[in-house]
RNA sequence: UGGGGUGUCGCCAAGCGGCAAGGCACCAGGUUUUGAUCCUGGCAUUCGUAGGUUCGAAUCCUACCACCCCAGCCA
């Protein structure tokens, strides 16, 4: 309960109400409302709830905030709760939602029409807004405002028995139509939807409005500690409002922190929503998504993603955060974590002119450089293997450290070879090289002392496989497509998915299981599909790029 | 021009009156059968600006400036 990641201003308050005795425990909510896939965003607001009851041995709840039925669908509960736990966590007992509370909102819209504090206006929305004066003028009073509580307690019970249209009535609470805060002009708690609701089907046919319902939700739940982003914190005064105006159970408090924004990235689920129906990407789980759903198909781990939420940290500033660190997350990771392994995405055939015909010499390399407990695997080498088209030139400068005619080059856990010609076809592109093997230089150096420049990898034309291999560049050639005037759909990467049919990879990698990572050594990080991969027809996502500092950054 | 916030290195972020942590990125070396990893070193005389208080300020006070959020019967 006391070895903690980074310290931040929340876990400072509630330590501190810990400490005074405010609180007993700590427990606090994801709250999400099911009208889209989680994203990286989320999975900032997961970490620190779920992270806060964990560090201070508390519980954390899922709630699906559900007051809005005709945005949300049972496809988004059951992704949200999938991607919840695949992050690693686990809330407390069973899932909750909004709408079983809607009984108990009623009443207490009852309770404050009791009391004087909330009363039915007929006012149409344009007619609202109009009353609502503006940012630098004050509100008008609804001419229904002054009705008798009797009165408003029948058009309440009417408006719940579905006797009204939508839209020409909704329950307000009467707080101050002058307040230089917008949300105290007399919020609307409950309005009018003929809607069917995932989750309690044609019971209701009125909805609280998200202030209506959140704080008491979190009052029911004995939450203690609300935690939401910066945009909710004029709300805070009506949140307060309505727990002390209403006979709740407890007194939750509610905090906020900066949301976060990445760069050359969209995080709205409006805009990812967009991209799914015009067929941008193919879904929520395409891995150029910032969906959790979307991370997880381009091989992102769990680890990396906590790891990057705790590297970002929790303030209310808000500020953009370098993609750069989401990657160096994963690269972290998995550089530690993945079993290497060889690909070649350009093949180009190499001949080794002096070894025999059908030879067949099974090589041995680790899986890991310094990872000795993920064992070891079986390379088959042969007379004709493929090597990446990029890894020879005919002839070079000294910076080249691969294979160049005349020159040697090691190849990876296997021999050293020395090129002699490049066959070429009637365009002059080659397509062929022969070479030959420097002989006895498995694990060892030339006898001649004559050292190779460099190392590349390689498979065997007859022993390895071929392999569909998905590259993947940003989504967004604009490092900021969210911000201004921009049409972010124009600003989409054209080349942001390279699609390999021709791969060839090392015969084990074949038969990976989806979703197991692996480093293609010299090119990347890369993940057997989570729904496409087989033995037969294997499928690898880039999960991310190697560091490259050749040319120089 | 109303209200609510935020301003510390290119980016994120510690700092809570005692003399600017850390991470990312970047740069320079070293090791290396991955141009990866790893290792070493460099990278804010300065904390939005201007005043003030104090022996002493990024931290307190004042004014100003910039940016973000709020006028959904969305959350």
């Amino acid at each position: 309960m006391d070895n903690k990641p980074a310290n931040n201003f929340l876990h400072q308050i509630v330590a501190e109400d810990l400490e005074a005795g405010r609180v007993s425990e700590v427990i606090t909510r994801f709250p999400p409302e099911p009208n889209g896939y989680l994203h990286v965003g989320h999975a900032k607001s997961i970490c620190l709830n779920f992270g806060m009851a964990e560090r201070f041995g508390g519980q954390c709840n899922l709630r699906f905030d559900d007051t809005n039925p005709e945005k949300e669908s049972p496809e988004y509960v059951a992704s949200i709760q999938e991607d919840v736990r695949w992050l690693g966590y686990q809330w407390a007992g069973e899932v909750r939602y909004a709408s079983s509370y809607f009984q108990q909102f009623y009443d207490w819209a009852v309770h404050l029409v009791e009391q004087g504090d909330a009363y039915v206006c007929d006012l149409n929305a344009e007619q609202a807004r109009e009353y609502r004066g503006t940012l630098t003028e004050p509100g008008r009073n609804s001419p229904f405002r002054e009705r008798s509580i009797e009165d408003n307690l029948d058009l309440l019970a009417r408006m719940k028995a579905g006797e009204f249209d939508e839209g020409s009535k909704v329950l307000r609470a009467k707080i101050d139509m002058a307040s230089p805060n917008m949300n105290l002009r007399d919020p609307i708690l409950y309005r009018i939807r003929k809607a069917v609701h995932h989750q309690t089907g044609s019971e209701w046919c009125i909805y609280p409005t998200y202030d209506f319902a959140h704080g008491q939700e979190d009052a029911i739940e004995g939450v203690t500690h609300s935690i939401c982003t910066l945009e909710f914190e004029d709300h805070r005064p009506l949140y307060d409002w309505l727990l002390d105006h209403l006979p709740v159970p407890s007194r939750p408090r509610q905090y906020e922190f900066g949301r976060l924004n990445l760069n050359y990235t969209v995080t709205s689920k409006r805009k990812l929503k967009q991209l799914v129906d015009e067929g941008v990407v193919d879904g929520w789980d395409d891995p150029r998504m910032p969906t959790i759903s979307g991370m997880r198909r381009r091989g992102f781990t769990p680890a990396a993603i906590r790891k990057f939420c705790e590297m970002i940290g929790v303030t209310r500033s808000d500020g953009v955060v370098d993609v750069a660190m989401l990657e160096h997350a994963i690269r972290d990771d998995l550089n530690d974590n993945a079993p290497r392994a060889m690909c070649v995405l350009r093949p180009l055939k190499v001949v080794l002119t002096d070894y025999p015909e059908g030879q067949v010499e099974q090589l041995s390399a680790p899986a890991h450089p310094s990872r000795e407990d993920l064992g070891s695997r079986e390379l088959p080498f042969t007379r004709e293997l493929y090597i990446d088209a990029g890894d020879f030139l005919e002839e070079a400068n000294k910076k080249f450290k691969r294979l160049v005619l005349g020159k040697r080059v090691r190849l990876r856990n296997a021999y050293v070879i020395e090129a002699d010609s490049a066959v070429k076809d009637d365009a002059g592109n080659v397509i062929e090289v022969h070479a030959h093997t420097v002989p006895n230089t498995i694990g060892l150096d030339p006898e001649d002392g004559i050292k190779p420049k460099g190392v590349i990898q390689w498979v065997s034309a007859s022993a390895g496989r071929q392999a569909t291999v998905r590259l993947y560049d940003r989504l967004f050639t604009d490092a900021a497509p969210d911000k201004g005037d921009k049409d972010f759909m124009t600003l989409v990467n054209p080349a942001s998915l390279d699609v390999v049919e021709g791969a060839w990879i090392e015969p084990g990698l074949a038969a990976a299981a989806p979703e197991q990572n692996f480093q293609f050594e010299r090119e990347g990080y890369f993940v057997a599909d989570r729904f496409e991969h087989s033995e037969s027809a294997p499928v690898f996502n880039m999960t991310i790029g190697l560091r490259d500092t050749w040319n120089n950054g």
